[in-house]
DNA sequence: TTGCTAAGCGGACAGCCGTCCGTTAGGTTC
DNA sequence: GAACCTAACGGACGGCTGTCCGCTTAGCAA
């Protein structure tokens, strides 16, 4: 009987799959669309074996970076030790826009994770979830936002971030939108 | 030489450009994702043909929509001689989300259009854009939202529209975000 | 009518995604 | 260590998108 739920791959799978992301690091690194057949090709492995470890491009991307996103989510609880519930949940915003921006095709498996939850959870779209929860519950609980706004609402409040050219001016298109997104959160809020 | 612009295109390439238009909106009403070939076919024209016409799937349903977005976008005017200009603008959004949701594959082509902008410039994004300009501006006039938002801005902050599942409580999602965002207009409004 | 020319045509093609299914080999049991 | 069972493999394949390029024909002029 195998004891973690890693190991609970075979030990050709597991390398396999360590090995498939390797590769996509570095590929999409290097082009954010490197054709998922030919990161299969260099990581030596099948097609059928590539789309069993990762169904479609998001999957592989939100798995690639999980560690940074994992990054990002962790950052909620430390930055509300730190800041007034509203400033560390605007922080954050900026934080996640940034690795969105940065990891190219990040913010496009992010958006499609928010689309249909459920088919990718557990993948790294969880963990920025309940990230805007505890931030949503602690600026709630100070008053700071209108009360009875979920992890749902902000998400797609926040959706614009996703489509936001990576070149160009996005610094000022974000933060405009983070600033306009705050207001409406304050708009009703009992004032602590 | 020829008079209106629509004649700018030789006979034959008008009357295939035409045929390609009826063929699409039939298919797509059927099924979103038609594939552009089988549209291609059943409108007796070739894949170079058709591609001429629409270079890509969104530029394909932005005109198959057109009328129907320009409806929407021709509405913004008649809204603001009938409501306050703030009503006008949430009524607006109603309408735009009503369309998006019901137009299957129009909500998509919306949010592509929104990301690169230029490239699909006067087909039908364009007027919306105006639309939003036109109620933004009415609003800032009566001091009903903070001056210095742009129809970039906006469109930003709705993009979460575009990735509302159509199936399940797309109603209540909508107008949630749409709450957040005229909250979020509002602050900051000088109160004419 | 005839001839010219460029706008337009349309199919072949290449690249990518995702699936399917016959084959291989890891792990377990005796 | 042999035999078995099934998870995992991997490549062939089908469908779709979008491009390219040699051929056709509409429209015009003489």
């Amino acid at each position: 009987m195998r004891q973690n739920r890693d190991a609970r791959l075979r030990s050709d799978a597991q390398r396999n799959r360590e090995r498939i992301l390797e590769v996509a690091l570095t590929e999409l690194t290097c082009s954010a669309d490197a054709p998922l057949s030919s990161i299969a090709k260099k990581a030596g492995v099948g097609q059928g074996t590539f789309y069993r470890n990762f169904p479609n491009r998001e999957a592989l991307v939100l798995e690639v970076y999980r560690y940074e996103v994992q990054q990002v989510s962790d950052a909620a609880s430390q930055l509300l030790e730190t800041c007034p519930p509203d400033r560390a949940l605007r922080e954050w915003m900026d934080r996640l826009a940034q690795y969105a921006v940065a990891k190219a095709g990040l913010a496009d498996a992010l958006r499609k994770a928010t689309c249909s939850r459920g088919s990718l959870a557990g993948l790294g779209y969880d963990a920025v979830s309940s990230a805007v929860e505890l931030l949503l519950r602690a600026n709630e609980d100070a008053g700071a936002i209108r009360p009875g706004v979920t992890s749902d609402d902000f998400l797609l409040a926040i959706a614009g971030l996703w489509q936001i050219d990576p070149h160009g001016d996005w610094q000022s298109r974000a933060s405009r939108l983070m600033d306009l997104v705050m207001d409406g959160l304050r708009a009703g809020a009992p004032g602590r």
